[in-house]
DNA sequence: CGGATTTGACCAGCGC
DNA sequence: GCGCTGGTCAAATCCG
């Protein structure tokens, strides 16, 4: 099938995980966000949610925060080195407020998704199982329908392509992981021998999962190259125990994370990957409306016997931000550097969004 | 041979 | 009530 030959694995991330506004602030933001970021952080990704970026963003954004951004941050096309650049934008409002798009269902939100030309797909961390396709009316493209494979999972997600623009897609998240991404199953020693090339290494990857026909996230016959996705696994200073999550400790190789507070009340919270010729960009982070009842919410697979963040939005972090952004594992939680001035040189990242489209 | 995908059928919600 | 539309089911098919 011709949309399963658009698959493909994301493409390799440039090392600068966050921005700092430039390192000029007032004391005050700098501890307002030292703090966000510090809530943001635990040792193990125990499930933080859209509601935490949101909170942590508005502490850290808000006020005009954001204009303290670099100019190239605020860009669209946000660049963070050579050859790299990574674009975040906005649905247009529309489609932002679309009650077409908007689900009853809590936790529902949707992913613009540019391709970059080389027809491919990233993967988004998990495994899905497409389980129909209709012709939408009013629109040339058909919608597929996926479902996590994960059977305690009721996650599902619709993907189609943009009628106005041939090379974004929309993905519809709708409910909750209720685990890790697949890679975070992957055998730890797996992820250690990951190459120190990042570019490199998303070669493999994308050699590796990606088929003629039907490229996977995991293709049978077992884990291919270590993949190392993951949502934000954040280090708290305040927790010693800082034992390796369930991936594993994992050196952030080439990585470009950026969470940009919006303008409006809806903090985006977008994982910017780098533009490749021939890769897939995410392009924003869109929840279809806050969630409302997942207050509590506690991923058991996820906390490992810490904290849950706040959790009044509902919607897993790694649902909207499927990334692993974790210091480089030499670094003790002890004598890593305060997360605010995150600049954190050869990480190693593995962004994935999509799977299974076209 | 087992698992994933395809695709027509079926069902529910909504508007008229 | 009827038709339209979107979402899901499930048997058939494909593929490694």
């Amino acid at each position: 099938m011709a949309e399963e030959e658009l698959h493909r694995v994301p493409p390799p991330l440039e090392s600068v995980v966050w921005r700092s506004s430039g390192g000029d602030l007032d004391d005050g933001p700098r501890r307002r966000r030292e703090s966000m970021v510090n809530k943001l952080i635990s040792t193990v990704y125990s499930g933080p949610t859209i509601g935490d970026i949101e909170s942590a963003l508005s502490l850290s954004f808000t006020g005009g925060a954001a204009d303290q951004l670099p100019a190239d941050a605020m860009d669209n096309n946000y660049s963070s080195g050579a050859g790299v650049s990574t674009a975040m934008s906005v649905l247009s409002p529309e489609l932002n407020s679309s009650k077409v798009l908007t689900s009853k269902m809590e936790n529902k939100y949707t992913l613009k998704m540019k391709t970059c030309g080389n027809g491919g797909l990233a993967e988004d961390g998990y495994k899905w199982r497409k389980y129909g396709q209709k012709s939408i009316k009013n629109s040339p493209n058909p919608r597929s329908y996926y479902r996590c494979t994960n059977p305690r999972c009721n996650a599902k997600k619709q993907v189609e392509r943009a009628t106005d623009e041939a090379d974004t897609l929309l993905v519809t998240y709708e409910g909750l992981h209720l685990h890790y991404t697949h890679s975070h199953f992957l055998p730890q020693h797996h992820q250690q021998q990951q190459p120190p090339a990042a570019p490199a290494a998303a070669g493999e990857i994308s050699s590796t999962t990606t088929s003629s026909k039907k490229p996977k996230l995991q293709p049978r016959g077992g884990p291919a190259a270590p993949i190392a996705i993951a949502p934000i696994i954040i280090n708290d200073e305040d927790d010693d125990d800082d034992t390796p999550a369930a991936g594993g400790d994992l050196d952030l190789q080439s990585s470009s994370f950026l969470l940009h507070g919006g303008g409006s009340s809806w903090q985006h919270a977008a994982a910017a990957a780098p533009r490749r010729d021939d890769g897939l960009m995410m392009v924003g982070v869109f929840p279809q409306q806050e969630a409302e009842g997942y207050d509590g919410f506690v991923d058991h697979h996820h906390h490992h016997g810490r904290r849950q963040l706040n959790n009044s939005n509902g919607g897993l972090l790694e649902d909207v931000v499927p990334l692993l952004v974790r210091r480089p594992s030499s670094s003790s939680s002890s004598s890593s550097p305060p997360p605010s001035s995150v600049s954190w040189h050869n990480p190693y990242i593995d962004m994935a969004i999509l799977s299974n489209i076209f």
